[in-house]
Order: structure tokens, then sequence, then C-alpha cells
DNA sequence: TTTAATTAGGTATAACAAAACTAACAATAA
DNA sequence: TTATTGTTAGTTTTGTTATACCTAATTAAA
């Protein structure tokens, strides 16, 4: 029936504005409102591998090094990044995330995990059983 | 629990999955994979608005004829738009979303519906109005 | 000498604007 | 009625600023 689509688009836009609600909120609380989505998956580049230095980090998003530096540069300046010196070899520099660098590096995660703690919040243990369970089903 | 919480986490990061899929569609389908989100929040002010004109666009969207005119004609080569002379005053173009051009403008509504095309062919009846009854709890 | 990162210097593109311009229209004086 | 003048809509030219990249040269450590 048409109804049960309009319903359904009906809630699915109300939570879709939930979800940019948390979504802005992370951004805002670091103060990187205007981050580029490229900006981002440098982040999360730097995130999923350990231990990232300026040459892997070139290789990992097929840039040059100098791009790297000047990169990195910003982020500092953005606090969402800091070099640690490697004490084994004081050639190479890690890029390590600080703790905002790394809120928006997982962003996708962070703003997941608010918005289910508004819907646990919302609804009773039933509610969130028989949610689980209908969405399981949606391929 | 945290269970409850893992299992929410699960569900809803195959739904964003399914979203991010539909809206890709839309996008290759368009042949416009790389438009940016500010082009596409000028589709979407033109789709917003009636008989937009180039002084008007520039005012809508806080800047100038010339941007307008240069964005346009980007536009108008992406086959999103076209110009549509007044017949009442010479001087005066509309301008007209393509087919393309309204699909990219409400690219949102397309994917949330494609997105329910898919759960109501996965789901039976009563599964969707219990679904639509615990999501409207949501707040 | 080789390697890791940086600096210096440069290119291409996007997204804007100011100023000058063209074409169309409106009002009016000859 | 027609020519003149001023206004308006959109375009072109030219220039600015910022992003995102590059190559080549340099520095410092190994």
């Amino acid at each position: 029936m048409a109804a049960r689509r309009e319903h359904l688009f009906e809630v699915f836009n109300c939570l879709i504005a939930i979800k940019k609600e948390c979504s802005s909120q992370i951004f805002t609380e670091c103060g990187l409102v205007d981050i580029t989505v490229k900006q981002v998956a440098y982040l999360r580049a730097i995130d999923e591998h350990t231990d990232v230095t300026f040459s892997r980090l070139a290789e990992i998003t097929g840039t040059s090094k100098p791009t790297v530096t000047e990169m990195i540069n910003k982020f500092v300046r953005m606090e969402c990044v800091y070099r640690e010196r490697s004490s084994a070899d004081g050639r190479i520099a890690y890029i390590r995330l600080t703790r905002k660098g790394r809120m928006i590096a997982k962003a996708e995660q962070n703003t997941l995990n608010r918005m289910i703690e508004r819907m646990i919040q919302s609804l009773d243990d039933d509610d969130v059983d028989r949610l689980i369970e209908i969405l399981g089903k949606v391929r």
C-alpha cells in the first residue's frame, strides 16, 4: 500500500534528521564545521593504519611527501594530529591522531553511537529487540 | 544492556550501507559521481524556487551574477539545467532543471525512496507496520 | 652515501568578485 | 512615430584567493 511507503518515508526522514543532528554535533564540538571530505579521508587513513610515517601516508593516499607535509602541518594547526619523532631513528616521524583527530576519523561510528543512544532512550527494551529483529531482515 | 547497543549498531550499519548504495546508484546513473556538495546545493536552490532567474539565484545563494553565469554554464555542460528565455521580456532567462538536474536536486528523497522500496521487498506488511510504530517513537 | 622529511617554487582548478559590456526594454521628448 | 536616454538582465574580461597537488633542492640523521 502507498500509505505504508509514505509512513516509512516519514519515520526514516525523521531518523535521518536525527542522524544529521548527531553528526553536526560532533563536528561542532571539535570546532571543525567546515572540514572537507578529503581531509576526513586523510584522517581516516591515518587512523586505519598503525605507526604511519610521512612516506607511508604519501604511499597510502597516492600523493607525494611534500603534499603530506603540507596536509599534516594544516592538521597540526587544526589540532587533529601531532608528530612523534621515532626514538630509534631520528629521521622518522610518526603521525599520531589527537583526541579530536580520532573523533573526526571515527565520526561516522560516533554519529551512529549517539543516534543509538537516543533510540535506546526513546524506546523500551522490547521495542529495541523487535527493531533489531525486523531491521535484521532487510537486504 | 551493551549487547543491545551492539546489535542496534550492526543493523543500522547495514542500513546505512544500503542507503549509500542507493545514493551512489543515483549519481552513477546520472554520470555525475564527482559532483560537489556545493553544486548539489545550487541545484536544490533552483529546484526549491519557481521561475529562478540569474539575478534571483545570485540573491538566493548570496553570490554575484558572474558567479551564477559561470555555475550555470557548467551545469548546462553537465546537462543538469537549461536556459529558457522569457517570451514576455527578452532580457530574462529562467533556469530550468533537466530530468537529470531534478534527480540530483532531489537525490536525498530519491535515495530514501529506493531504500524504502528495498525494505518493503524484504519485509512483510506486519513487520513494516511494527517498524513504523517503533521508529515513530524515537525523538 | 642513502633515506626521511622539509622547503622552495610552481601549476591547475574552483569559486568567487569588480568592472565593463551587450541586448532588451521603458519612458519620454522631438 | 521615432529618436534619445536611462535602466535592467545577463555576459565577458580580468583578477583574487584558496586548495590540492607537483618537482627539485635541501637538511639532518643513519
